[in-house]
DNA sequence: AAAACATACGAACAAGTGTTCGTTTTTTTG
DNA sequence: CAAAAAAACGAACACTTGTTCGTATGTTTT
């Protein structure tokens, strides 16, 4: 699994081969079949997997008894670390569910917009508040997520910065600009 | 190139068949090959296309005689015009340039690696004037870069809030979390 | 109108795809 | 150690891939 999500992050998953996986692993193509059912199979694995990591995150994040910068906070900073423990899968996630076929194609979308619906609901909460600038909370959403979805890619920052400072800096910046 | 453009985009170019791209201009396969040379012209043209016109945007913004927010809010405003115009090759020239083969991945690549070489610059050089908070320039930038890599995906809310103000209220969010 | 050209087509090819099958090898269990 | 189970293999299959080729059909130039 772990292979195939190197693969499927350097090439993508249309475009690896079960027969370079199997020459990874140091297996034939067809020993792969004893473990899995189908490529596809991997690719869904990975998807859920991070899928789930995601939600339960959003969900700690939900139970907190704190306010709604914090939450935010807690958020990045556990995305981040999940970006930097495990980067080829977020790329997976980020980038690869596009070839899930169906019906796990319709289930991850549902999770998906089912996060953001309760990201959301976080953000409107803030600017409700007052604790957030008055800007469309869909567009605060959706910069703030996309501005860490470049961690898992420089793996040579962190070694440099420190995950508790590479966190906080970005916390920094992005919290810094929608605060009110 | 614009149906290429969009079919690159939603299944990825590995997974876009040249008998789809066909029946979707209303061809035969093999009648492509009376226009263009190979599946991969298409992916080289949209690459280096895109590659060009963020080039020349960076160019612009270093010859302005303007203070470092100015030049990278008019870079952050450029951008997210470039994605709203034309947001299908934006993600192929964001996801899918990896599919190039030598000489056009090196070629491609030293383009970006210039590209974000010149947009270090501006920032650092915005540090030491204290135009901005003294966090490390290649976070900065990578933050910056990213944060407005899903306005492609969101027509709906082009729409809705209108180019100017959605430009706008994504470079306060940014700038406003790295100016000093 | 003839010649030259660009465009479109169907058929085919060579290479590569995920996967299956029957068999052999290795490991685990009783 | 023998039996059962799991894992690995090579060969093959059915299918799809990008692309080529010879040919036909329009379209432009002379």
């Amino acid at each position: 699994m772990k292979k195939a999500a190197e693969l499927f992050h350097t090439k993508g998953y249309t475009a690896t081969t079960m027969r370079e996986l199997a020459q990874v692993v140091g297996l034939e193509a067809s020993s792969l079949y004893s473990h899995i059912k189908s490529k596809e199979e991997l690719l869904i694995h990975l998807c859920f997997t991070n899928a789930k990591k995601f939600s339960d995150g959003i969900e700690e994040a939900e139970k907190q008894d704190s306010s709604v910068c914090e939450k935010i906070e807690f958020l990045l900073n556990q995305q981040i670390k999940i970006a930097l423990e495990d980067g080829t899968s977020v790329t997976v996630f980020d980038d690869e569910w596009k070839h899930l076929s169906e019906p796990y194609l319709s289930s991850f979308l549902q999770i998906r917009k089912d996060y953001q619906r309760r990201f959301l609901k976080i953000i409107t909460h803030g600017i409700e508040k007052k604790e957030l600038i008055d800007i469309s909370p869909s567009i605060i959403m959706n910069t703030l997520i996309s501005s860490i979805r470049w961690v898992h890619l420089k793996p040579e920052l962190l070694k440099q910065t420190g995950m508790q400072d590479l966190s906080k800096d970005i916390s920094q910046i992005i919290l810094t600009g929608i605060k009110k």
